[in-house]
DNA sequence: GAGTCAATAACTTTCGAAAGTACAATATAT
DNA sequence: ATATATTGTACTTTCGAAAGTTATTGACTC
């Protein structure tokens, strides 16, 4: 007889597990994704990763041409300028309409979204070993992002923006020793978008989130910012 | 010995066939896409609609729920207002940056694309059956304006467009009797966002967008519009 | 040594069958 | 009669092998 079904079961899809090794750079920039050769790592036959890579084909996460098999989506400097920015319209639309419409809910949610950001990143300051809690920071970046936000009244406009903060992370994770923290800006900036949030001051909540955000497009968040490509907005307000 | 290839072969892939069948009302909101009874008429077999399905359901047209196969995505009166909604803000974004790069090339390519389209809207216009051209009034309506957008110098912001577009496209032929085309108008709005793109007017041709757009976000372009949902935007010019 | 060409290997895609799961209809018990 | 099993059916998912395509190798030519 087989060996019972809990312990022969994964505890992750492959689906899940492939998204969220590209996203933290298990293969490398434009790198074959070959399912015959990972069937092993994964625990199941190659029909099943490559069902995951159809779907993750679809979401822009690999590309994949007819013939030549899958790829992990290539990324260079200007890519992740284009994901920044991307983020950042997305993240400006949204989270006016969302300090207008959220709740007395939705601000409870927020302010729980910001003390458990709040409290991995005191942790992280206080080590010199921030790598290890990088993931667990990530995931309370999303959660507090995704909630100054979730009031928007817009499925889609959330559906797009999980996309865009998904593909920023991941070409942050590529473009920065730590994925993306940056121990003496990040807190500070998260308490000032929390801050206006719940103040309902939209102008003062986009200002807070483009300095947050803008720092990224330049390219180098520590170092000299470039130039930026895509410039401030500088669009009528008709 | 079997058929020529060249007979046997089929003209549009089965990804291609199914996409432009949700697009244009082939399965009616939330129906069941059942890869077995399709074989037959996209002449293939289930496994290949399958690994379509999952491409689109990456792209957002098509939902699946584990074990229970897919759906055509669910469209309501308020989806449609989030997919005109979500284009306005990524076209708002791209035109001024379009407009601002855009070079001698861009501008004959936007001269050709709004003369297609307006040539297409003529013949519409002096007939009582527009229907039949709608297709192909959808592609020039689609040329045209991804063409406006064209030098945003993005290629992730045309790729967001671009489902969103099509995404609207698919809502607006579930919720129009003419797929979106509307005689008297269209034309004329197509006109100013050309003449203000070319003429490098960022808010005029902002405005021309708004105007082309704020009119399904109410629901229904050729009744009075119902009060937008999503208010025009007042944000900061930070 | 560079350039063809054929032969081989490696991988991708397609296929149909097997296994698994959800739903509906019927039977059984309380 | 209502609730709970039981069986049957239809569909979904997984699988491994067959067919098709691209890349690589090595022999041969100039």
């Amino acid at each position: 007889m087989a060996a019972p079904k809990f312990m022969t079961k994964e505890l992750t899809d492959p689906y899940d597990a492939l998204r969220t090794g590209l996203i933290w750079g298990r293969w490398s920039s434009g790198e074959r994704l070959i399912p015959q050769h990972l069937k092993q790592e994964f625990g199941c036959t190659s029909s099943v990763l490559r069902e995951a890579m159809l779907r993750l084909a679809g979401e822009g996460f690999v590309v994949s041409e007819k013939n030549l098999g899958f790829r992990a989506v290539a990324h260079t400097q200007e890519t992740f300028r284009e994901a920044a920015h991307l983020r950042l319209v997305l993240e400006r639309e949204a989270v006016g309409l969302s300090l207008a419409n959220g709740d007395f809910d939705w601000e409870v949610a927020l302010s729980a979204a910001h003390q458990k950001l709040a409290y991995v990143e005191k942790q992280m300051m206080g080590t010199s070993d921030a790598k290890q809690y990088v993931r667990h920071w990530s995931l309370q970046d999303w959660e507090f992002h995704s909630t100054v936000l979730s009031a928007c009244g817009s499925a889609l406009l959330m559906r797009a923006y999980k996309s865009a903060f998904d593909t920023f992370r991941m070409y942050a994770v590529s473009a920065y020793p730590n994925d993306g923290f940056s121990q003496d800006i990040t807190a500070k900036e998260h308490l000032d978008i929390y801050e206006t949030a719940i103040a309902r001051d939209v102008p003062g909540c986009i200002a807070a989130i483009e300095r947050h955000l803008t720092l990224y497009e330049g390219g180098n968040r520590t170092a000299d910012p470039l130039p930026p490509k895509f410039p401030p907005n500088k669009q009528s307000t008709v």
